[in-house]
DNA sequence: TAGCATTGCATGGCTAGCTATGTAATAATA
DNA sequence: TATTATTACATAGCTAGCCATGCAATGCTA
């Protein structure tokens, strides 16, 4: 009984995505961030001055892991949290001029890579394979989830 | 400009990889092994007492990573390493009873999940999706690597 | 309104990836 | 053969994910 990791889809999709990962880190580090800032970054740019919950319920990662990454943010100059005006438990986000900056370039790496790691894959090819991994990740939070 | 996570091949490839390792995690915690041990011992189960570098040479992941995961192996009563019969700066590295017991439902516990979120795949949409992951992992190492 | 439950966020400890660097052993060469 | 280069592996330090837990503030309720 042998397992063979190239007709593994959970094999294949870890490997790639960690190649995807590193190459995101290389393209956008000459903007000072990292790819695990990237989705913060997006949601920030979309709305500015959200707290960390809000924050939070548009991210695909756990709340420790977002209040790791905003301190090395806001570290990094990206971000600056402020008290919350009503709740003084709460901190509100908000982008640096640093921070909201590197929107278009960061965009535009993320866009780039997208386009050249499909270049050979037909218009209908790269909607087939984006729908595939929709429906994967649907079908396993749907597992997980049985609500 | 809008850059929409759902349309993004590597956000949906990350996402993916990261709910497959978890699933993977908690269907393979009874057998206490984690999930950075799997490629490993994969290729033990398949060649036992190979040095660290033929080992490394059968994985995609760099020389330091797999040297922390053989120490967590070791600890955790998966592996052995003897010193290497001729040449003193390597180590031969076996599998110990433990490590070989597990074998077959590790197996299972991976060959399973592949199975459950392919489940609502034909077989020509599971071999397309299988294709196009390894056409882009190809074109990634590729351009990685122009030689 | 006093006490308890909940909430918002931070922290600790783990895995697992990365790069850079150290160290001892081996191999190559002047 | 003495020195230098290379090799095999380990280690340090980082990001980034996870879960569990702590803590102060807020909200709820008897």
């Amino acid at each position: 009984m042998k397992f063979d990791r190239m007709s593994s889809a959970g094999y294949l999709v870890n490997n790639l995505g960690r190649l995807l990962v590193e190459k995101l880190r290389t393209r956008i580090a000459p903007l000072g961030i990292v790819p695990g800032q990237f989705p913060a970054l997006l949601a920030l740019w979309e709305q500015d001055g959200l707290t960390q919950k809000e924050l939070l319920a548009m991210l695909d990662i756990e709340q420790a892991t977002l209040a790791n990454t905003l301190t090395r943010m806001e570290r990094d100059g990206l971000i600056v949290r402020k008290e919350h005006p009503a709740d003084a438990r709460a901190r509100t986000i908000h982008l640096t001029d640093q921070g909201r900056s590197i929107r278009d370039p960061a965009h535009l790496a993320a866009m780039q890579i997208n386009q050249e790691i499909l270049a050979d894959f037909s218009e209908k090819e790269t909607q087939e394979f984006l729908d595939y991994m929709r429906r994967i990740i649907a079908k396993v939070k749907e597992a997980e989830e049985p609500n």
